[in-house]
DNA sequence: CTAATAGTCTACTAAATATGTAGACTAAAT
DNA sequence: ATTTAGTCTACATATTTAGTAGACTATTAG
């Protein structure tokens, strides 16, 4: 499962990724995205020590990307906030770890399925662009007005 | 992340594949797969309640399958034990939720990623049946054991 | 019948993790 | 110098995970 956590942190990136280099406010951000604000402050602390967020203080300040956001790959972040993407430790490429009770790692099908869904679900997310997926969105919006304009 | 009892249950499924129709006590399988035999007690009669399972009491008694292994697929026992396949419940197809805080969910990147993701790791624990794992584990077997012979 | 074997049920516990909150403090810009 | 906004430390609470303990019940071989 997707912490709130990571998902919380998600949005907010797509929505700065929507407005490249301007600093935005997490007050406007925990409003626009129905974050908590304080909950939203730890998690782009987090973001900007790991990184990838950088902030101004003072007035006009706020949060913004510290890299194009079509460098910013989603399994990047999910590995940040919520450790690796693998569903079990023995398959994990960036935080492996033996299982105890695995006398031979290749004899055991667990291992052997859940690699499998690792590698699919890795394609997936180390593959994905905060900035691909934001213009997904923009799409999606805009033919759903074009939809509606049909209408009037 | 698989939790253990997952863990736990499949492999004693992929065990019991390897024995059809002949019941195995707990406490052989606790031993063999490195499992708290306690624990064991409870996810089988847990996956008894859902009827994957059938038992047998008194001497000679124990688990064994209530259905040919090759109709039990890992999708189906994983969501028994942890629930939903889907990384977030907005795009469960078993237990939908919606999400509190999404107005539009045509709309939400989050969603539509991770939609990709369930699917993806759905179209592999649903086309995955324990008797295809376990005769997997056993091709892999012969092959360490033959090339093992080589250098007698 | 009865002893031994084996599964069933209820309750408890300990530890980790998730999801926040509170409040004082610091830095920057106007 | 004041206001706006980010930073830091600490705490709180709820839920979930991963078990344990122990009494109880059912079955069957002999």
């Amino acid at each position: 499962m997707l912490h709130k956590k990571t998902k919380y942190a998600l949005k907010a990136l797509f929505a700065l990724a929507r407005r490249p280099n301007v600093p935005v406010h997490i007050a406007d951000l925990a409003a626009a995205e129905g974050i908590p604000k304080k909950f939203l402050e730890s998690i782009l602390a987090e973001l900007k020590n790991h990184g990838i967020l950088q902030s101004k203080k003072g007035r006009g300040g706020g949060y913004q990307l510290s890299r194009a956001s079509h460098r910013v790959m989603l399994g990047e972040v999910i590995r940040m906030l919520s450790g690796p993407l693998a569903p079990i430790p023995c398959v994990s490429q960036t935080r492996y770890v033996r299982c105890e009770d695995c006398p031979h790692e290749e004899l055991c099908g667990v291992r052997a399925v859940m690699k499998e869904v690792r590698d699919s679900t890795a394609r997936i997310l180390d593959h994905t662009s905060l900035a691909e997926v934001a213009a997904q969105m923009e799409r999606i919006k805009n033919k759903g007005y074009e939809s509606a304009m049909y209408y009037i």
